[in-house]
DNA sequence: AAAGATTGTCACTGATTGGTGATTTATCAG
DNA sequence: CTGATAAATCACCAATCAGTGACAATCTTT
């Protein structure tokens, strides 16, 4: 008797790949805690063996999935400055703001990375996470422009408070439904929210 | 021969007190990851068995937990409001925000049940860190008094991105030695994100 | 002091984890 | 067509986990 068993094709770019989408597919579906090795195997459909293999273990390929990822960050940045230069600098942190919020509440990956990058101090979790602060520091760089804050804010620390602000409530929102006694879940309440930091950032920037 | 080893008096609450300081150690040294019967086992120095006799398992603990620390967050906050009452809205938030700030820094638990509310959405946890919210928002209650922000500002929303913006950076600098460009590592570091937060919030909730 | 209830420990199961050596299977060069 | 090489799987290990039933030690009541 044969096989008749569907014969995979034998390609180690393909199952590099493969494993590498699993990869992300099993951290966005699971979470920190469930990303290990028989996970991400059995997603890809191979044998875990196939990571110690061709990445050297799970750090290897963390690290991969960071050289992966650093183009995938770009391309969702990229949307949030399609609309032209901004033409002060409140708005251009008001469009990173409002844009960040919307890109992670629309993407699960996204937050478990954030979130991974919380948890654990793992240097091959800060790589990771790494290519996304590089990322957004090039988005900065080429939208600022000629741009300056208004002096007697120091602006790099008011932008990461509204950054830490954004991750932590979207990040909130996904396993409560509210915070600090502010609802997080009906379409108004995201649209509360952002007319607030248009507000706070209007009045921090204000010229 | 009689027996040699160090007799535990039998009582039952003292045994469920050990168990219950042991489950706050095992979550603030091993967070939200660690937290298992079998450490917390291990920690209280007792058998597991235990645990599942006196609580009905690790989600009978948790909901005990929260009952044990709903005075103990009172005991956190009190501090914050010991200088007298604030002369106006934007300097109570400001303690509340700085204060909590501090707080956080220096309370390993305390970062970890934040943590832990961000990763799961158990029921159980929710209720631990409902907790939390009851005694800030009784806090708030407390120390409000007359006071009422300028009108024209949603200040329940201002706050709620407040207090995120300080919970994520206090747990970013845990694992990492910035957030977003900004480092949080020596005192001058701490030193500018307060000065930043008073400016914040001096400008948002400016008469 | 004897009987019975309570407190505590031991030993085990079954599942899952990260990790590795040996083996099978497909692909390709000669 | 044959043999070498790379790809993939299998079968296992030790450790750890949550959970449970049976047993031993101690306290309480009679």
């Amino acid at each position: 008797m044969k096989q008749q068993q569907t014969q995979t094709v034998r390609d180690r770019d393909v199952t590099e790949r493969r494993i590498l989408d699993a990869a992300r597919q099993v951290l966005a579906e699971g979470g920190p805690n469930g990303f290990g090795v028989n996970a991400i195997a059995r997603a890809a459909g191979c044998d875990k063996q196939l990571i110690y293999r061709y990445y050297g273990g799970l750090n290897g390929l963390i690290g991969a999935m960071g050289r992966d990822l650093a183009t995938w960050w770009a391309d969702r940045l990229r949307p949030i400055g399609a609309l032209g230069l901004p033409e002060s600098y409140a708005e251009l942190i008001r469009r990173l703001a409002l844009g960040l919020l919307q890109a992670l509440r629309d993407d699960p990956l996204m937050q478990k990375i954030v979130l991974w990058e919380a948890t654990s101090g793992s240097e091959h979790v800060q790589a990771l996470s790494a290519a996304r602060s590089q990322a957004m520091g090039a988005w900065m760089q080429q939208m600022r422009g000629a741009l300056r804050p208004p002096s007697g804010v120091d602006a790099p620390a008011v932008n990461a408070v509204l950054i830490a602000a954004v991750q932590h409530m979207v990040l909130a929102s996904v396993t409560a439904a509210a915070f600090g006694g502010m609802p997080l879940k009906s379409d108004e309440d995201w649209e509360r929210l952002r007319s607030t930091l248009r507000l706070m950032i209007d009045r921090i920037y204000a010229e």
